[in-house]
RNA sequence: GGAGAGAUGGCCGAGUAGGCUGAAGGCGCUCGCCUGCUAAGCGAGUAUACGGCUAGUAACUGUAUCGAGGGUUCGAAUCCCUCUCUCUCCGCCA
């Protein structure tokens, strides 16, 4: 959520950068909105106040055994009119704070300004893409080949875009949840945190998925409960409505989930593989912090997500997106992409954001300066650390051999018993 | 699932025949004093949000907040209703 004083003050700035996340007259309601608002609440509060102290005058009268029937009778009519203006205030403020909460972040003066993707900024390259002295297969081919991916019995119990991980293809995924959870623990000093799958309304409206974006969650059916779409969310969500103190910041946090999302609009992309599922494994980063830091952080939180694919030695890049393919929370996001030999381009396999306070007000997340001065909202950052399933594409395509088995990666191996080769 | 208890400020904890309690007391914290150092001791201070007024995120001032929402009342932390959560006992269960 914006700081809506802010945006009282400068709306011509807002509305400037909400354009370039392609959002359009979503102000125009809310600055009427906001005035309308404070004129009914100095009307009222008036009313409270001459309510207060007429009813503890009564109070006196009674004591003395007077008669007070026309000044009760006044408060009486005081109390109906107050009635009357909170009914209407709490409309205003239910249709300003529909506005507040669909309203996205306002990107960074450091981001690049761009209606999509295309504008997003290259920002380094690590290591080669491989050259096949082979036709390398994709990794939807490779996985059934082995035995280790079966999309089809997948199907058979959940329906498109699930899979099954079964024999090294499971121990795989298992292998690199571990791998990536002890390199962001022992090497980055992340706390490790085993969160719930499910989540309340407050925590989804805390990080931003909801209310915009519902159709994309999935929704327990007849509670208000919902399956994380990604350990942000209760990661992030920890701290919610708590306030704490500058000594106890920053707190990273790690930490694996399942992730479960709708995919809606998103049919017809990525059909095959492990690439675009309702239900993946990720490894998440989470950082609440103070605002001075924040964007030194989200440099170390990009990083430790690169750390863990230079480990698996997987040529990447990274990227600074743009103001017009920026997620709905962020400030400023870095996508780390792994080489896919069968798109024969780079996959994002990583997202780190900087939120700044967006959702640290959503979720009301702050913290007592040292300095004894106000309390003041934390900033907070996400990133993937990385996601699982991709990583396991990634690795299958990149390491393929020509007789169709897939080498380990060296430092995978350990954590899969020293198996070094699938097939 | 059955029975009962409870939710108050950073923490602990008072506060029911409804009124001057934003809220006693303690702890913690901050500042000052004292002190060879530390400790102890003494004094003062210490909620948040949203408004008004302002050049002002200063001062002043108003309103709201004692789990959440609603009700009764001139007036509610205190009475009534609904919900949420926590705890205890029984049952069930990985």
């Amino acid at each position: 959520m914006l700081d809506a004083k802010m945006v009282r003050a400068k709306p011509e700035l807002v509305e400037i950068a909400l354009r370039h996340r392609n959002q359009i007259g979503l102000l125009e309601n809310f600055l009427a909105l906001d005035s309308q608002r404070r004129i009914l609440l100095v009307e009222a509060e008036e009313i409270k106040k001459f309510r207060n102290q007429a009813s503890q005058e009564v109070g006196q009268q009674m004591k003395q055994g007077q008669n007070s029937e026309k000044l009760v009778e006044r408060v009486r009519q005081a109390g109906q009119k107050i009635k009357e203006l909170d009914q209407k205030i709490s409309e205003v403020e239910a249709n300003i704070e529909n506005i507040m909460l669909n309203l996205p972040n306002l990107p960074d003066a450091s981001v690049p300004v761009g209606p999509n993707e295309e504008s997003n900024q290259l920002v380094r390259v690590w290591g080669e893409p491989r050259q096949f002295e082979f036709e390398p297969q994709a990794h939807w081919d490779i996985g059934p080949n082995l035995g280790i991916l079966d999309f089809e019995r997948a199907a058979k119990l959940s329906g498109a875009r699930f899979t099954v991980y079964r024999g090294v293809g499971a121990r795989l995924e298992r292998a690199l949840v571990n791998l990536f959870l002890d390199i962001h623990i022992y090497e980055h000093g992340y706390e490790e945190i085993f969160p719930p799958f499910m989540v309340n309304r407050e925590c989804m409206v805390g990080t931003g998925q909801l209310p915009k974006f519902a159709e994309d969650m999935f929704k327990i059916e007849g509670r208000e409960m919902y399956l994380v779409p990604t350990a942000e969310v209760p990661l992030t969500n920890l701290y919610r409505e708590e306030i704490l103190d500058e000594k106890d910041l920053p707190r990273y946090m790690t930490a694996y989930t399942a992730c479960f999302r709708a995919e809606a609009g998103s049919h017809g992309r990525d059909t095959r593989g492990v690439i675009r599922q309702h239900q993946f494994n990720k490894v998440e980063l989470v950082k609440l912090v103070t605002p001075e830091k924040s964007f030194e952080e989200l440099e170390t939180m990009t990083h430790n997500a690169e750390t863990v694919l230079q480990r698996l030695e997987l040529p990447y890049r990274v990227v600074l997106l743009s103001t017009g393919d920026m997620g709905f929370s962020s400030a400023k996001t870095y996508d780390l992409e792994v080489w896919m030999p069968s798109y024969n381009e780079y996959k994002e396999i990583s997202s780190c954001s900087n939120c700044l306070d967006f959702q640290a007000r959503r979720a009301n997340i702050r913290y007592r300066p040292a300095s004894k001065e106000r309390i003041r909202y934390v900033h907070t950052l996400n990133g993937s650390g990385v996601a699982v399933g991709r990583t396991v594409a990634a690795i299958l395509e990149n390491y393929q051999q020509r007789d169709g088995s897939v080498v380990i990666p060296t430092a995978l191996r350990p954590y899969m018993g020293g198996l070094d080769r699938i097939g």
